[in-house]
DNA sequence: CTTGACTCTAACGTAACGTGATCCCTTATA
DNA sequence: TATAAGGGATCACGTTACGTTAGAGTCAAG
């Protein structure tokens, strides 16, 4: 079935000038070009763009859906499935958001004052769970060991010694550093754990 | 209590560069600054933050967020309630998206075939329906009448009128119509109505 | 054969910061 | 007392994912 833009973007909720810059940037390429210059798009391209929202949902940069799609073993029903779970966590942060405001609503109408930490509960960990789920989608599609990936584990366990040390001087890094480490590193099942310590070391020590 | 911008960075889990940000336009001014030129902030300026991420969760604009903390007789508490119900609104999107995903992995698994409408269920109406978010916000925030909202809604009858032929016309139009309506139009009552109407029209003619 | 709705490319504009570069202030330690 | 570390500050340019005209070709319907 060939679609043109118009019937594309109706479908899918989003514009015309988007599909011109995602064939732009090559992320959804229409199947063909009639002899008028019109992008001619197909089910196949429907399908990928689908996956492209999904994606986009979970907040990956286009940049990164174009690889993620690239990747040789990619795996749409993995994907899928993964996807499903983080879904669920993002709903999970809205609910923790809520349950914020809340309390503030409370704490308005003459309930118990919040601390300052939990004024921000909710927003405080928003980036480093993108971050997590970023990277947990990146393990579970299980494509791995390229160069970049080894690389980047050399690195990580280096950061491992040195930022430990320096968390264990100044609890106050430990958002920061954690943040920084995460950016460095997509792809690490050595790395998941090391954010669990971290993650345990932060509850146990949050009021020091 | 004095902080500085580290502090509050990590407090609300945002980076530096955005207080500079904030300052710069306007939208969060420290209470004062000492005599090394430190932005110096106050709990009160705390809790405009959290206002502002509160409002930023719901996708509205810096501007936006400005304008809505400046307006006269804006009252915290009930702009917090508005929030809980467009956060439960979000979150029932995530729901919806969710589901599509689950329909979609089904599908995958030799369950019945989806339709092109039930692929992208979820995302279709996701603009449209954060633009009912906004307004509905607007409309609660119950302060009206200004110079901007008179023109509007000149604007907007104007539409009606047109649109209202094109789309018995054409169906096929309807999506984009009303997005542009609503993008034209932020605080209308009498817009409300018409978008019930045209959302009744969708589920009454959707599969002419 | 002229609309009116659709299509194209090109190109500049925007929001909300990120990312240096370069320099100042304060405090702990050698 | 020097000096290094770890903040803080201000430019100012870069970035992402499009929005927004502008100018021009295409195509079905009346």
């Amino acid at each position: 079935m060939p679609y043109m833009v118009k019937e594309i973007a109706e479908i899918a909720g989003i514009s015309v000038r988007t599909l011109h810059y995602y064939d732009q940037i090559g992320l959804l390429k229409p199947a063909s070009i009639n002899m008028a210059g019109y992008r001619i798009y197909s089910d196949d391209d429907l399908e990928r763009l689908q996956q492209i929202l999904f994606f986009k949902e979970l907040d990956f940069s286009l940049t990164e859906i174009k690889d993620i799609l690239a990747r040789p073993g990619y795996n749409r029903k993995e994907a899928l499935k993964a996807h499903r779970e983080l879904l669920i966590k993002k709903r999970e942060r809205l609910t923790k958001i809520i349950k914020s405001v809340e309390k503030t609503i409370d704490s308005l109408e003459g309930g118990k004052a919040m601390t300052k930490r939990e004024m921000f509960a909710g927003f405080d960990m928003s980036e480093i769970e993108r971050h997590i789920e970023k990277y947990a989608d990146q393990v579970k599609e299980k494509y791995g060991h390229t160069e970049a990936y080894r690389e980047s584990m050399e690195k990580t366990s280096h950061y491992k010694k040195e930022d430990w040390n320096r968390i264990m001087k100044n609890s106050a890094d430990i958002y920061s550093t954690l943040a920084a480490l995460l950016e460095q590193d997509p792809a690490d099942p050595a790395v998941q754990k090391l954010i669990e310590d971290y993650r345990q070391f932060i509850t146990d020590n949050f009021y020091h």
